[in-house]
RNA sequence: GGAGGAGUGGCAGAGCUGGUUGAAUGCACCGGUCUUGAAAACCGGCGUGCGUUAACGCGUACCGGGGGUUCGAAUCCCUCCUCCUCCGCCA
């Protein structure tokens, strides 16, 4: 959530960035009406004290009276004040309506663009900030898609899944898990190397946290929710760990804050179908391991470099080919104000698959978390949180398969052998 | 899940027969005096949000969260959350 009153100082560059974000005139009209409805918040502020103070007075008064044993006069006055009660309790509605109009609206209103970010409506306008730098591997037309390999080898079961579960819930098995297991320890291995505190959070948060990270009310649809006992299902770890910071006031010399965690990840993913969703391409439960920063304003696009060039480390050893995307306005997600995306391509399917978002939320998220530090001046200022995927574990499998395959088996990546105990399925 | 107890400022800990209590006191912290320096001692300061102000400041709200009673609540009532003790259940 923006900061009101940087929303009035900002307000033409926050409508650029809304631009950007390919927004009709009539949306990004809700920028002037955040103004006013902040502006009559004020006034009924102002108003509310005023009224309020008058009556602290009274009331003072009638103490006074009651101790001095004058309570004719008290209750006289006692009956006086009821009025003025009754109009300072109604302003104060008031008042409380406007703040909820302002609260919406600010919930509406995503985060500024940084200046980087292309224009464009759709993930065809991001700028491909890096290609690939080989020859994309051609496997030929005999190559299998990773949904046939894992059946052929026995590494995944999207049937079983789907009949205990539903589909896009899959099991995997075998020398398929112990992959996976791999993965992961590596990721996490890989992350603690580079200074990262590795955290396992909870799996299931509440409505507050949620709300925190932003996820609510945004992607209200996206997790799974379970109303027994009104807790969300974490879409990414990103929201439990990032909320370890919640309500802290740090000093300038606990920056940076790096931490890391694996978890599983529940999407529901309502609306998607066909080719994207086939074997491992998209799935309600998937693994991964990210990476958070906490940093200071001054220095989080460093740090986004640095956290970008982890990321690159990481493909780079597994050997996929990969590209890194800025993304455009209209595909930056709410929360962020730059985002760069991983994609690997995935040789059999001849296509590239998204396995990394690294993003600054600059203190889009802070500010929900009043998540703080005192500068030199002893001055509370809002931090800057930043996170990325290092890595998502689905998407990295299907191109390990297809990519490495050959007649005779599947070749693992030489970084993963120590982990998995054998060179090839 | 059942019974009981508790949640107050960075920490500890008063207040809880409703009325100068935003909150005693101690510790911690910051500034000063003293000292060659430090410690001790002494003096002063020391929460946050919002509104207002050029500024000093003033007003308002906040004593786990929310709601209620009252002219007035940290203090009374309801409700939720968390923690502790005991019982039950259980990986």
């Amino acid at each position: 959530m923006l900061e009101v009153n940087k929303i009035e100082e900002q307000q033409e560059r926050i409508k650029e960035s809304l631009k950007k974000r390919n927004w009709s005139a009539t949306k990004i009209a809700l920028v002037d009406e955040a103004i006013d409805l902040n502006h009559r918040r004020k006034d009924l502020q102002t108003e509310v004290d005023q009224k309020k103070s008058e009556l602290n007075n009274l009331s003072k008064e009638i103490g006074n009276l009651f101790k001095s044993g004058k309570k004719e006069e008290a209750n006289e006055l006692r009956s006086k004040v009821s009025d003025l009660k009754a109009d300072a309790d109604e302003k104060e509605a008031e008042m409380n309506q406007v703040i909820n109009l302002l609260e919406d609206a600010l919930l509406s209103i995503p985060n500024t663009l940084h200046e980087s970010v292309p224009a464009g409506s759709s993930e065809e306008d991001n700028e491909v900030y890096k290609d690939y730098e080989g020859i994309l591997p051609n496997m030929g037309d005999q190559a299998l898609p990773h949904w046939e390999l894992a059946e052929k080898y026995n590494l995944i079961d999207f049937k079983l899944g789907a009949l205990i579960t539903g589909s896009g819930f899959p099991l995997f098995r075998g020398k398929g898990s112990r992959l996976q297991r791999a993965l992961i320890t590596y990721f996490l291995d890989e992350a603690a190397k580079a200074g990262f505190e590795e955290i396992v959070p909870p799996l299931l948060v509440n409505e507050e946290t949620a709300r925190a990270t932003g996820q609510l009310p945004d992607k209200e649809g996206q997790m799974y929710h379970v109303t027994e006992d009104n807790l969300y299902l974490i879409p990414t770890a990103e929201v439990p760990i990032t909320n370890i910071l919640r309500g802290q006031i740090l000093e300038e010399t606990d920056f940076p804050i790096k931490l890391t965690g694996y978890t599983p990840c529940f999407r529901r993913e309502a609306g998607s179908y066909g080719a994207d969703v086939k074997g491992l391409n998209r799935v309600h439960q998937f693994d991964k391991v990210e990476i958070v920063q906490i940093e200071h304003p001054d220095r989080s696009y460093d740090t986004l470099h640095q956290m970008v060039e982890h990321v690159e480390g990481l493909l780079k050893s597994l050997e996929l080919p990969y590209r890194i995307l800025r993304l455009c306005g209209g595909d930056t997600g709410f929360t962020s104000a730059l985002t760069y995306d991983f994609e690997v391509y995935s040789a059999a399917q001849k296509r590239w698959l998204e396995v990394s978002s690294v993003s600054n939320f600059e203190t889009f998220q802070s500010n929900r978390l009043k998540l703080r530090y005192k500068d030199n001046e002893g001055k509370k200022r809002l931090a800057h949180t930043l996170n990325g995927s290092a890595l998502a574990l689905a998407r990295i499998i299907a191109c390990i398969l297809e990519n490495n395959q050959n007649e005779t088996g599947i070749k693992m990546p030489a970084v993963l052998v120590d982990y998995l105990g054998f060179e090839r399925i």
